[in-house]
DNA sequence: GCTGGCCTCTACCAGCCGGTAGGTTATTGA
DNA sequence: TCAATAACCTACCGGCTGGTAGAGGCCAGC
C-alpha cells in the first residue's frame, strides 16, 4: 500500500474514527471498520494507537481543540459593543454543518466517563471563563436578568447542544427535515430563545 | 429458583434492563448482566424477550408509558389560570430523581434509530399537542412572545432533557455535586430560564 | 393422576472483537 | 553501502456475546 507518512495517516485515522464513533457509538465502531475506512489494516491502526481507548482519547483531544479554535476565531474580531451570542451559536452550528459527525461524537464522548468530560472541559476552560465574565458583566449592568451565572451558562449550553444533537426528536414530531434550511432556521430560533432567556 | 410468576418476572427484567441500558448503553449492557441482576439465567430472559432488541423495545414502551402517565397526572388537577410550566418541569425532575436510570436510558433510546424515537413520540403525542395549544394560546393572547411553536417546544424540550442528562458536564466545570439539593436548584433555575425564554 | 402449557434450567456454539507475535518493505541517516 | 527505524502487513488467539437445542420441574384443569 501507498505510504502516506506518519502524521497524515494519524490524522486520517482520527478523522475516520470520529466519524464512526459519532455514527455508531463506541462499542459498535470496531477497529476493523475504522482501519478499513482509512484504507489500512487494523494492525496498522493499532500501531498508531495501542488500544481502542487511546484512539478514542485522541479523537476527544482533536475535537476539543477544533471546537475551541472555532469559537476563538468567532470571537477574535469582536468589538466591545457587539453581541457575541449570535456569533458563538452560529460558529457552533457551522461546525455541526461542516462536520456532521461532530454532534454524535460529542454526545458519545460526554457519556463515556468523567475523565473524558473533564479533558474536554479543560480545553474549553478559557472560553468558559470568558463567557462567565460576559454574563456577570451583563447582569451587573442590568442588561441580563440576575441569576447564578454558572447554571445560566449550563442552561444555554444544554439548549445549544441539544438543538443540534436531538434533531432526530424534532424530525419525529414533524419539525421539518434535516436539510440546511432547517438547520439555519433552528439556529435563528435558538438565538432568539437564548436572547429572550437572558433578558431581565 | 423461586418462581415469581410470568408478569412480575417480565416487569422485573424490564426494570433491570432499563437500569443497565441507561448506565452502560445498549451494547455494553449484556443479556447475562440483565439476567443476573434479575436473579435469573440468560436463557430465561430470552424466553420472555426472544432477542435483545425485543427487550430494548419493551423498555422503551414501559418508560414511554411511565413518562406520559407522570405528566398526565401532573396536569390532571390543573386549573385554567395555573401555570403548567413549573408543574411539568417539576414532574420530570421528580421522575429523574426517583428513577436515576431514566435520563441515561432516554438518552440512549433517542439515539438508537428513528423507530425508537417515533414510538416514544407516538405515546407522547397527546401531551405534545396539548403543549402546542398552550403555547399558541399564550402567543395570541400576548403572554408569550411570537415564535414557531413547534421549534419553541423543541427548544424547551432540549433545555429540560439536557439539564438532566448533561449533569456530568456541569459537575466537570464545578457546578456543584449531584445531590438532591443541587438537582432542586437546577430545577428552579430551569423554570426561570424557560419562563424568561417565553416572555414576549 | 395425568396431561399440557408455563417457566427455568444446563449445555453448547458460531462469530466477532480487541489485542499479540512477529515478519516484511521502504526510507533515512551516517 | 548498510544498518536502524518507521510503517504496514499476515496470521492467530482467547474471550465474550447473542442466540439455539432441548431437557425437566411445577401447577391447573380435567
Amino acid at each position: 500500500m501507498a505510504r502516506t507518512g506518519g502524521k497524515e495517516r494519524r490524522e486520517q485515522l482520527i478523522a475516520e474514527a470520529i466519524r464512526l464513533f459519532g455514527q455508531r457509538g463506541y462499542d459498535a465502531a470496531t477497529l476493523d471498520a475504522v482501519a478499513e475506512a482509512a484504507g489500512v489494516r487494523k494492525q496498522s491502526l493499532l500501531y498508531y494507537f495501542p488500544t481502542k481507548e487511546d484512539l478514542f482519547d485522541a479523537c476527544v483531544d482533536e475535537l476539543s481543540a477544533r471546537v475551541a479554535r472555532t469559537l476563538e476565531q468567532a470571537l477574535e474580531s469582536i468589538e466591545e459593543d457587539d453581541d457575541p451570542i449570535p456569533r458563538v451559536i452560529h460558529a457552533i452550528f457551522k461546525l455541526a454543518q461542516e462536520a456532521p459527525e461532530f454532534p454524535g461524537f460529542m454526545r458519545e464522548a460526554s457519556w463515556r466517563g468523567p475523565n473524558v468530560v473533564q479533558r474536554f472541559a479543560g480545553v474549553m476552560d478559557p472560553l468558559r471563563k470568558r463567557a462567565l465574565v460576559f454574563l456577570e458583566r451583563g447582569m451587573s449592568s442590568g442588561k441580563f436578568r440576575k441569576q447564578d451565572p454558572i447554571l445560566l451558562l449550563f442552561m444555554i449550553y444544554t439548549a445549544v447542544v441539544g438543538s443540534i444533537t436531538e434533531a432526530g426528536v424534532l424530525r419525529a414530531v414533524g419539525g421539518g427535515a434535516g436539510g440546511r434550511a432547517a438547520l439555519r432556521k433552528r439556529e435563528e430560533e435558538l438565538i432568539q430563545f437564548v436572547r429572550a432567556a437572558l433578558a431581565p
